[in-house]
DNA sequence: AAGACGCATTGACAGTTATCAACTGACTTC
DNA sequence: GAAGTCAGTTGATAACTGTCAATGCGTCTT
């Protein structure tokens, strides 16, 4: 894991109106916010935000996958969420992040400088409701994910991550593709992640991976490539109970 | 569980000004507060708002617990959360409750009208900013709830809820208190609601405080009155992770 | 006072997961 | 190309949790 080392995209400039996540948001509005964003890319395995840090900016994930982790004293971390494309990570004000920040792949940002972002926020009552409306999401899919976590077998906390992947990126084609009535999932963490993420080890996600391939609800192409082969079990699995159909933040 | 049928407190005027959760607010904008806030009292066992209800208020406790909950289809219901005295409960804005919101004991809240609150945020930067930033603690919380969760053994989840409860309501004299060196902790809810909370069965969360209770951590006085007697191990076993300082909202 | 009831606890056993170890396959390095 | 490395998988056993059953202990009812 290397520290943030950041360097500015090439002259991919900041169009905010062709993302999805600033739709809504009024043309003066969004003029304003392309005026302090700044395209950054860093490469894999990269500590964007240390935990307890304070962070000079605010980010939204345009392309690639971070993790949320716990960073314990020993060394150890804790994942408590991911942040893909389309996700905004980085607390609001000057609070330090309670989290880390890692990138899993190369990521590419847009980096919101703090200080005027927040003069902004400030004076725009449009930007402080949008923010206000992120956080609710951003709470409700938390306590989704919780619910996901309360399951006691490992297959259904497997089965709730799938699910979850799913409803939050229908629309991310490179991670959800409904390929003639075939539904494929680009896993993109490795089994160690997904193993710290579901709260136990790497060989019991294996086995999950297996036990649901086994009962035909998936087929693992490549520990990577996930084929579901029957969504009513995969959702039976999981529970059933992700019903936050909100889109956009975290997971 | 009977439906919400509460009362309106007798005479018990509306004093935010003395409330904790409200200091830090402006004083004409806490009067704004006063005007359209309605104290109440349930009793208890009662469902203040039903899961999917869009609730026509938005709630402060001033006295008593509730539990947040995700009801099943066949009637089976998950907690996922507590609230107490000076936490807030209840969607912003009018969005559907993704959780019920149901009294543990009787409750006394303060009982702010959905249409007037919103009106008054609106209006006042103030409030709105204020309420972002329960939000934000709120998140917190939520993560760290998580990370109590995400303990694999039963007697490191119940260590952690306690852990929660000591650094959540250490204000609240009747729920966490220091005696003489010694600390005593109400555990304000049944071994069932506990048992659901923690994502375990009631026999696990009764063998888990007996396994604390033999190990010296804990002695059970009775059920629902346990008095800690040694806080670093207690600490230890929770995984020694819950770090957000914040005060004032959910578990 | 006796019985009924709800809640908490404990015991016995089956089911699931953690741990340690071995093995596979892809990729790197020399 | 052979050896080394790493992520992922599978196997065997110990540790833990879920389930069913029984018991203790209060409160409420009659």
């Amino acid at each position: 894991m290397t520290r943030a080392t950041g360097s500015p995209a090439d002259k991919d400039d900041c169009d905010l109106s062709k993302l999805e996540a600033f739709s809504g948001l009024s043309q003066p509005l969004v003029a304003e916010l392309e005026k302090i964003c700044r395209p950054m890319t860093y490469p894999a395995e990269t500590t964007l935000i240390g935990m307890g840090e304070t962070p000079e900016y605010f980010g939204y994930v345009r392309r690639g996958i971070l993790r949320m982790q716990r960073v314990h004293l020993d060394g150890t971390g804790q994942i408590v969420g991911l942040v893909a494309e389309g996700d905004v990570f980085g607390p609001l004000f000057e609070g330090i992040s309670e989290v880390a920040i890692e990138s899993v792949t190369e990521v590419s940002i847009l980096n919101f400088r703090r200080g005027p972002f927040e003069a902004l926020m400030s004076r725009s009552v449009e930007l402080e409701q949008f923010m206000l409306q992120k956080l609710m999401i951003d709470l409700d899919r938390t306590r989704d994910w919780m619910l996901v976590l309360l399951n006691r077998k490992v297959t259904e906390r497997l089965a709730g991550f799938l699910v979850v992947l799913c409803i939050r990126y229908a629309n991310v084609d490179h991670l959800v593709r409904w390929d003639d009535g075939r539904l494929e999932i680009r896993v993109p963490i490795s089994r160690c992640d997904l193993a710290s993420l579901l709260g136990t080890r790497v060989e019991s996600v294996s086995r999950a991976f297996s036990a649901l391939a086994k009962r035909g609800i998936i087929h693992s192409k490549t520990p990577y490539l996930v084929e579901v082969r029957d969504v009513r079990k995969l959702l039976e699995e999981a529970g059933g109970e992700i019903t936050s159909a909100v889109t956009g933040l975290r997971i």
